[in-house]
DNA sequence: TAAGTGCGTCGTT
DNA sequence: AACGACGCACTTA
């Protein structure tokens, strides 16, 4: 606290990682001076973890989370989100974040493949690292990378438990081949 | 049909 | 230089 200097006082909010209790368990969000940076399933630890707690959250990441939060419920309940708030892609490469914003772009109900996605950023070769890409994304559902799928309508990978990938695109009522 | 192999390709580490 | 949340061609059963 003694050792930040003048700008970061003004311009730099303190990380924060708030949790997102649902009835498929708590995630986690995380911000950072420009937006929501980072969300995390749910898992063992996350239930225990000691959560940090919104009312001593500045207010503008309280707004944040609050639509944080409902975007992630509607999700989870198979409706498209109306808003998002706003996300900190910068952690990503050029290619990563161009694959991010790509993935935006898919509506709920709506799939597109790997190699759908190379095209649309303009690297139609780029098939193979759209799926890295996908597996670096830091904001799983709300960049929703479980809308792509492997050719022929295939599931395809998925980096966390692929029943995540299963469940997420069943409540979307889409179908794929097995 | 289904399952397995090999290879091209590209971004990341 | 090695490794993938891929895609495609091509074998086998």
């Amino acid at each position: 606290m003694r050792g930040r200097g003048i700008l970061q006082i003004m311009s730099q909010t303190k990380p924060a990682a708030l949790s997102i209790p649902t009835p498929d368990g708590v995630f986690v969000a995380h911000y950072s001076d420009k937006g929501l940076c980072g969300l995390e399933f749910p898992s063992g630890k996350n239930k225990t973890e000691i959560q940090s707690d919104a009312d001593a959250s500045p207010r503008q990441i309280q707004l944040w989370h609050s639509a944080t939060v409902k975007a992630l419920k509607q999700v989870l309940s198979g409706k498209t989100p109306e808003k998002l708030p706003p996300l900190d892609l910068s952690s990503g490469t050029n290619f990563q974040q161009q694959v991010w914003r790509a993935l935006l772009k898919i509506s709920s109900v709506k799939t597109l493949s790997y190699g759908q996605v190379a095209e649309a950023i303009g690297n139609p070769k780029a098939v193979r690292a759209v799926g890295g890409a996908c597996g670096a994304n830091p904001i799983p559902i709300l960049v929703p990378c479980h809308r792509v799928l492997a050719a022929h309508q295939r599931l395809g990978g998925f980096s966390s438990d692929p029943n995540w990938k299963r469940t997420l695109l069943t409540r979307e009522r889409v179908q794929w081949n097995s």
